[in-house]
DNA sequence: TATTGTTATACTCTATAACTATA
DNA sequence: TATAGTTATAGAGTATAACAATA
């Protein structure tokens, strides 16, 4: 498999690392603007889609199951998230947002503006361009799963 | 200052995202691949480029003085970087990689496949445009420090 | 006085292994 | 017996505050 280490690529990979230093640095501080850490954050993000068997959350986390017994554990003990029964699997616990729980993810979601606020900068058929050459950098494994 | 919430914009961040997960991903990797933490292989990374004080190292990665003492004494533990005193002011310890950080550090390097290794099937042209793309969302604000 | 690095402390995230209750 | 979630434990990263050595 080719990889390339001529000056443009170089170049480019050291942007993507801009990039992926910058995305982190505004998620961690747009959580933490909600107290929240940014494993929290991410669990009540996924949450605010659907509740979630524990297990799964440990899959879209890529962490072990165990870690996210703590992390719904805090996030429950600040009335954010709660458990609920499977009713078709009593073994399987539902974690959903609450109401104040839905609300703070919807403001954390808002105060995302990194990856929008530039891009603001650039004409559609520029973010068009870009869209197509991240999807071909990501290729076909761009699910999440 | 505007932030857009059209269709196109919202898949380019879900995109963006994804880059930044899977380069996260890739990372982590190539560091346990080497027994090491993803902030022990920044840190061997950066020092591999000249030696540097631990004030500064902390500036680096974002966080206080106080963590990096903990990540240099477990890598100075494994062989991998030394503290030096700075001749110019006695407070200062340079933290320095040796033979095997270096050599390490090295290995590291050549393991990051991601964004390098993708950007293959792209043309010299596209790599452009890409470049051009990510520095206009970046602005000017790259610089690490 | 101010700065550099360290220590002490506490919290969160992480993996591993053993446990429980269901299936 | 297999699976879902939990508990217990230990290691690593993080921030805060207080400290010694040096500027």
């Amino acid at each position: 498999m080719v990889t390339r280490s001529d000056p443009l690529t170089l170049e480019v990979v050291e942007l993507i690392g801009a990039v992926v230093a910058r995305y982190h640095e505004e998620y961690e501080g747009a959580a933490a603007q909600h107290s929240l850490t940014g494993a929290q954050a991410r669990v009540l993000g996924l949450l605010a889609l659907e509740p979630t068997p524990m297990r799964r959350i440990a899959q879209k986390l890529k962490c072990e199951p165990s870690n996210v017994t703590g992390i719904i554990d805090r996030l429950e003990a600040r009335g954010l998230v709660e458990r609920r029964p499977d009713p078709a699997d009593r073994r399987v616990k539902l974690a959903a947002p609450t109401d104040a729980g839905r609300a703070t993810a919807a403001r954390l979601r808002d105060s995302l503006h990194f990856a929008r606020e530039p891009l603001a900068g650039l004409s559609d058929q520029e973010r068009t361009t870009l869209r197509d050459l991240l999807r071909r950098m990501l290729g076909e494994g761009t699910a999440e799963e």
